[in-house]
Formats: C-alpha cells, structure tokens, sequence
DNA sequence: CATGAATGAGACTTCATTCAT
DNA sequence: TATGAATGAAGTCTCATTCAT
C-alpha cells in the first residue's frame, strides 16, 4: 500500500473533482474528501501543498489542457465556419466525456477564475480569436467580436447547464449540430440588426 | 439609535449582497459584513435568524419579484416576439439598474438555487412559458422549448458575465435590440437546421 | 460575563505566562492555556491575533519595561558601584516579586530573544552601558565591557536558575548584598589577573 | 548503501544535534532532520527507537561523559584552586572545540534536564564536590557551596552564552584565565561580606 | 434594538511514527 | 538497512451564533 503515489493522487484528484462540483470548493472539507476517497486526512497533503493548492492544480492544468486542444482544432479547420463548428463539436464532446470536468472548467463559478492570467492559453481567447480573424477576413459581418464570442459561449454553456439542471435528455454531441447552426445564425445575421 | 430598525435591515442586506456577490457566500463572514456595514456582530441575528435565512431571503424575495414583474410584463404583449423583446429588454435593464442583485439571483451559482421549489415563480420558466405559448400557436418553429429557452438565457446571460469580467464597455440596455435579434434569429431559424 | 474585555486578557496572559515557563511555549497548547484559564480556545483570539503574537506581546513589553525601569533606578546613583548595587537588588527584588516572569524574560531560552532589535530597550544594555561608563571614569579597571556584563550577569542569572531547580532556600533579596559584593570583585580585581 | 549502519546513526546524531540546538528540539521535525542529513523519514527509526529517544541519548550520554572526564581531571589536581582552575579551562576546551555540543549540554533549556537523577554523574555535581571539598579543608571560606556553585557557574556559562549571542569574539580558551581568576575572587572574597 | 465578548464545533494543516517494498 | 507513502491524532485558528449588558 505503500508503493504507488502517483495512483493515490490520481484518485485524490478525481474524488475532489466531483465534490468541488457537487458543493462547492469551500463547502468541500478536506475530511468529506478523505472519506469519499479512503484515504487518511494527511494523505492529500503529500500529493498537493493545500486544499487551495489542489483546486488549482485541478483547474490550471485542465483548464489549458482544453484551451490547447481547443485551439489544435481549430487549426485543422480552413474556414471560420468550419472552425467554429470543430470547437462546437468538441464543447459537447467534452460535456458528454467528462462533465464533472467540464462544470468544473466552464460553468462553475470559484475562486480559481480569478486567478487566470492574460498568458495563460483559455478557451475563450481561443474563440474570441477564431471569432475575430473570420471577421477580419469577412466571413463574419464585422461587428463586435467579444460580444460575438460571449453570445455564442452562452448558448453552448447555457445548454450544458441547463442539461444538468433542467433535464435536457440528449447528449450534448447530438445536438452539437443544432447547437453549431444556432451559434452561426446568431454570428451571420448578425451585421444585419432588425433584418 | 434604537429607532429605525428597517433601515438597519436594509444596509444589512444590501452589505451583504455586495459581499456575497464579490466573494461568495461561505466566503463571506458574519465579520466581514459587519464591518462594511458598521453594525456589531450580534446585530444582525436581530433582523435575520441566521447567515443562511438571509441569504435565503435575499434570494428567494428577489427572484420570485423578478419573475413576477417578468410575467407581468410578457402579458402586455400580444405575440410571442414582442414578449420575448419585452423580456430581454427586461433583464437588459434589470443588469443596468443592479448589477449586483442580477449577479445574485441569475449569474452566481449558489446553494440558494438548489431550494427552489417548482412553485416558486421563476424567470426560466416564465421564458420557457412565452417560447412554449410560441410554438404552441405557431409563431416558432415547432421543437424543442426547453432547449430553445436554454440557447436564449444563455445569449443574454453569457453577455452579462462578459461586461463584468471581460470588459463590454456599453450598457446592456443599448445592446438590448442586438441581443434581442440574436435571440430571434436563434429561435427561428431554428426549425431549418443547416440552412 | 460579557463585560469586561481587560479583565479576561490580563487572566490569559497570566496564564500563559505560567504554562510557557512551566513546559515551553511549544510545548504549551492553546488547548492548555483554554483549560488553565477556563475559557474558551476560541477566546484567545478576541485579544491576541495568534499564540505567537501572545508571547511575543508578553516578551517584548516586559522585557522593555524591565530594562526602561533599570535605567530609571541606575540613573538615580551617582557612582558605577551604587549604579551596579542598584540594578543587583533590582534583579533580586524582580525575581523574588514575580519569578515567572523573570524566567520568561531572562532565563528561558525561547524564539522571542531572536526577535529581539536592537532599538529595543534591553536590561543587558542597561548594564553593559554602566560599566563602559565606570570603566572610563576609571571606576572600574578598563577592560572589556562585554566581557564583565557576561561575567556579573552570570553571577545573578545562574543563581536564580539554581534558586528554582537545585534548592536555594534564601530569597534573592537576603543574598542580595552577597551577590552584589561578588559581581563587584569580578569587576574590582578584574585588572589584576592572578593578584 | 545497505552497508555501513554505524555511520548513518552517527550522521543523524550530528545532524540532529545541530538542528536541536538551532531551532529546539520540539521545532525541529523529523522531516527537516531527514532533509538536512540525507536520510529517507524512516531511516531514523533504524536507529533511535524515537525522537524523544535520540534527543534523550545525545543528551544523557554526553552529559554524562562531561561529567565524567570533568572529575577525572579534578583528581588529578591537589588542591581546589588547581582543581577549579583545571575544570574552568575545561569548560572553555569544551565549548572551544564543540560549540554546539556545549551548547545542547549546558547552555539550551529543554526538557532532557528534568530526567536527569540523581544517580546520573552530573558537571554542576562534580563543581559543587570539588567547592564542598575546598571548604572543608579550609582553602575556601566556608559558606553556601550551593551558591558558590551557582555563582562560579554563571560566571563560566554567561560567558559563553555572550560569545554565541552578543559577539564576545576570542576563543574562550584565551579567555580561561580571566575567567578562572574572576571565579577565584567569588569564592576567596566570599566570606568578608562587604570588605 | 444594539453591542461585542465569549463560546465551541469544526476547519485546515502538521508531524511522529509505521510498514510494504 | 533504507525508503517514503500513508496514517490519524493533535495542533492552531475561524466563525456562526449566543447572551449579559
């Protein structure tokens, strides 16, 4: 029992995961983790410095992880539309995999987002770039990108609470197509007010 | 000093939706709140049973308004996008006129959301009431509703988190109109998937 | 009882002085000091910020206020002798009237010295200063100051240390003649090695 | 590396040591103690049973060899002023050559010193046996030995604690015959009070 | 109604010690 | 013998709540 580390902070990961989810990060004690993970209350503080240090961890790294991968794919993609469409694609890709992840990432709301710095790779740099360079190019009417980027993050993130919440049935990958032409129709017509 | 004792409640509740919304909840000491309202510790348990009982009835006295006064407002208008322009201008001059409170009871993620109860009136299902009214007679494509109403809060809402963290400099009332054909173009259009 | 604020400060602070001689100030645990006071742990903190704070603030104004009182009392004699008779009956009068306190201040060995400055009044000033002045009125043979504060200091201290734990019977006070009359050999004959 | 035991257990005593006299011996961690000497946590208790177990060994092994080497040396002498004389020198080696050894025996206060019996060889001991001696054979004037004690053993570890704390910069040995001849002038001129 | 010292449960964290490798 | 992950008791400190004034 005394021999694999890196399994132990695996394990403590994943458990404190789903409880930062589930309650909170402050409403998780460091001895509801202990329980939900068998482990001795000592035990998190050989793998993390502190209960503040895990939830960093635990959102930094993932954090940039999916900004990454995010913007990997994107490049694979030609267009704006196309681009856009990928990163729709994978948003629900990624809900459906992983959730608890995915909440923890994008929709909850803690301490952990103020910490982001302008350098660190975010998924809403990554649109919000995708975003601006269609325009700049024409493909999206020429208006404004942030409130561009924040329309259609709402409408995909929205959707994921509201699965969560409000008993949205499907998995978010088979309405990624209704969820991607939703997003296009609020950037294309959007150089069109009243129209 | 012993005399107007609803103007105490009220700097206490307005200290603590401050303090609540800045820095959450449990964050937020029983200290804290008095020092920014420069009332002894004790003083609060005079006008509120508990910390939670306060952030209950901040919550629930609040939203319940909301969705009330959002009812109200859909019922002057006849059809479904006049109600739903009424609404989103609704929630465009709510953020204007309390950023604060609209932080409170639609943007933080709080335990409070957790004790809504289905009888409770709520501004998710007052909009999801005018989007079913909608299809209902036609007036929007036939599909899902609790889908469609997620996409448009999300519009609306994801906006409101970006003026305050991602720096949209105009009002949400000037953006009202835009947000508003969003929301539309989102809804019906809906029913051509790809188009 | 919850009234007079002072009052439970000075208990505390008493209290604690005993235990941090008694058994060391690690040794002590807020826990002790909360049963020997008969108070609440979390009582401490309404009157020191931390456990360290407490011994720091029992350190430092004690120690200060001893040195500023032994100044007081040289400063009334006229001669290094009467000076040094002086400050010996002060150190013997001090233990004798409050040995815990003198142990704390002047025997214990614990972090506090460490954060000692020396802007800091400090009873080894005070006496170290009445020699260099003796010795450069030529009341006491010019030798190294230092040194001979080390040496009658000693003479005192360890005699108080053998007075709690290897049986000296007598008061300070009643040796007080016999230890001033010893330091001032050390002093007096001190240019004479051997004589 | 599984080889030479003996040289582990010396290495962690020296280290220990040193650590101990630092910063205490309840300050220093088992951590630190690994740390500092290059061990795994759990190589210490290969060798000492605990750490109170190895604070107590460093302590009472060496306590007791000083004592022990302090009254072989007075034997050797006739009488007590070459005694007193060899044991002072004896202290200044001492210190001279193991600061921190010194340091941990006689100067640090911590708990080891309450378990020392009786029936343990003891340096102040050996002191007050050699002045009891000297009394009774009338080479110093009969009075309070345990005093006499106190007083020739302040003069001597006052000295050292000022060489360590307040920058007394010669070796002590250089300053042994200061030292001896101060401490012979306590014991002569003690029994004329006042001349 | 207002005050704020006091309370004590419980939070986070440390650390001496154990034990499988 | 050596290792170092795991343990869990115990330490310091916080904080919602109470109550004498």
């Amino acid at each position: 029992m005394a021999r694999d580390g890196s399994k132990t902070k695996e394990l403590i990961a994943r458990t404190a995961l789903k409880l930062f989810v589930e309650k909170g990060i402050t409403e998780t004690t460091i001895r509801d983790l202990a329980a939900a993970a068998q482990i001795a209350e000592g035990t998190l503080y050989r793998h993390y410095e502190s209960k503040d240090a895990l939830a960093w961890e635990l959102f930094s790294e993932n954090f940039t992880a999916f900004a990454v991968e995010l913007d990997r794919l994107q490049a694979e993609h030609a267009t704006a539309r196309a681009k856009i469409e990928a990163m729709v694609r994978q948003f629900c890709a990624f809900f459906d995999q992983d959730p608890v992840m995915f909440s923890y990432l994008l929709l909850a709301q803690h301490e952990q987002f103020k910490k982001v710095t302008p350098e660190m790779p975010s998924p809403v740099r990554v649109v919000r770039e995708v975003i601006e360079a269609g325009m700049a190019q024409g493909e999206i009417p020429e208006k404004d990108a942030n409130l561009a980027t924040a329309m259609i993050l709402g409408v995909v993130l929205q959707v994921a609470v509201f699965k969560i919440y409000e008993g949205i049935g499907q998995s978010l990958s088979s309405l990624a197509g209704t969820l991607f032409e939703a997003c296009w129709r609020v950037l294309a017509g959007y150089e069109r007010p009243g129209a």
